[in-house]
DNA sequence: ATGTATCTGAAAAAATTCTTTCATTATTGT
DNA sequence: ACAATAATGAAAGAATTTTTTCAGATACAT
């Protein structure tokens, strides 16, 4: 690679004096339409330039590289670091360490993980999905695996303060075939799975599917095979410099949700919570301090 | 050119569900680093996707495409325009969504809270505490409440790959007095007491360092009272535009320190991972699945 | 289980792109 | 003004890239 810490455009500004004639119009007519001019054929952008081809390459040589090819090459990696810092020239979130701690490299690639995630989130889908954890006419069931099933009693935790009718199933326990009894057309199904896809998981929602549950699916950049039988699927990026994957978008996620529909039935959820507090007041669970 | 106001990532997106596996892959992969993965020759994107050219040919004529280099051009196209526009802020995180949409309203509290909750940690506290963990003479005991009993399960599980000598209590079980039973000192116990701090848990607290036992302690900013009691906390922001709080900074912390833990005694782990991946292939329970 | 349709990648063929050569044109110093 | 030097682009040659073909692999329906 060329210089360190020096753009091709910066490159090109400092010898800008130094440059023949042709090579200063085609140098200002790569810097119009930085870089994506540059990216095209070696041709395309002689002619934009009206200078000829060999100038081009005559010039790229110039300025160090062996050929229009490397050129261009270079020309991708810095497209491709400026798109990954858009908002993340926090480069040490910890303050205190150093960039290569794990506390940096990790958050890092979960805020990277989010980013990713979050771009390729359809809005429609998610107020859609909303829309049906809010929808008191159907019961809810949320089912998690192995690991997730963490996320999932998040879940559940949060959907029964905000509205009546919601279970959490395991898909690990021998319990949830019982729970499909009683499932009704339209009910709605939240399934998480992430990689090392359960089969548990994947019968359990075929059967859910076969009694016309609508199903939710939470699950990984590459999709458990539940996202067939799913109306609405959500992608989280997951990987992290671990030897385990990070639950921390899936989470958002939830979270996310939860606010969403607690939002949509404020009324209600405001009552519930209301007497969940009395209740607890009366348990004397929670202690009173200042 | 292609059709009007659609990036090819949105088009890539749409048909994602038509696509085949390969062809998948590949988007996902041009996706990852976009646009400039898909400014490169077709092999070298075909081979960092890891398909074959002419999957790559084909997938661009799928997508309406004469070509590779027609591809290419469009999306030079689109880079000139958005380069053009500065107003890409990326204060939208779910682009699509207007700026007061939920999704990025709450993702951008969670990002703040990570910034906030990171930048006050005291890195030798973390190692310190990842140095806990990781020693294996001192038996582990977890502890979760109410809600954060997920967090205790989520750190129980991944510790339980890592090391033996791993339990999980929760506080709001009738159970926990018997675990304490056999606590000795120098065992390790690592709580987790956020806002609504319960009296349970600071009860087990209380004992658990009367025996002797070293705490480490996950809280909010506020601290919960067991803050008196522990050698080490960790305090998150955890206010987020809901009525209930996020546990994302939190997670975040945890699957830290998995990976920082696991670093630490990484051959011991590798054998353990390795017996209890036998295990599961015996059990089935997860699917083979490509 | 069997046959059919679809998907996939290795390799060859076609097309394009990049580089080099060389004759022509412009510039500079005397 | 003239020679020497440098710059430039047309065109041929070299290299690479893209497309097509085709056979094997895989998934799917019966």
């Amino acid at each position: 690679m060329g210089d360190a810490n020096l753009t091709i455009a910066d490159r090109i500004q400092d010898r800008l004096e130094t440059l023949t004639r042709a090579e200063r119009q085609l140098a200002h007519s790569i810097l119009e339409n930085y870089p994506a001019s540059g990216l095209g054929p070696i041709s395309t952008l002689a002619n934009d330039a009206e200078v000829s081809t060999p100038t081009v390459a005559r010039m790229v040589q110039k300025l160090g590289f062996k050929g229009y090819p490397e050129f261009q090459a270079e020309l991708r990696e810095e497209l491709k670091a400026k798109v990954k810092n858009p908002i993340a020239k926090h480069d040490t979130w910890a303050e205190g360490a150093p960039s290569g701690h794990m506390l940096n490299r990790f958050t890092e690639a979960v805020i990277d993980n989010i980013r990713h995630s979050l771009g390729q989130i359809d809005t429609g889908d998610f107020d859609a999905a909303c829309a049906q954890l809010a929808d008191t006419s159907a019961r809810l069931h949320i089912v998690g695996g192995r690991i997730t099933h963490t996320m999932a009693e998040y879940l559940f935790l949060h959907m029964q303060m905000i509205r009546p009718d919601v279970t959490h199933i395991q898909s690990t326990s021998n319990a949830w075939p019982h729970y499909l009894l009683d499932v009704k057309p339209g009910d709605t199904f939240v399934i998480f799975d992430v990689r090392r896809y359960e089969s548990n998981t994947l019968k359990l929602a075929e059967m859910a599917h076969q009694r016309g549950a609508r199903i939710i699916l939470f699950t990984d950049q590459w999709r458990s095979p539940v996202h067939r039988l799913a109306d609405i699927s959500f992608s989280s990026r997951i990987v992290v410099p671990s030897a385990w994957d990070s639950a921390a978008t899936t989470l958002l996620l939830i979270e996310t949700m939860i606010a969403a529909v607690q939002d949509l039935n404020w009324e209600d959820t405001k009552n519930r919570m209301q007497t969940l507090e009395d209740m607890f007041d009366q348990t004397k669970l929670f202690r009173k301090f200042t």
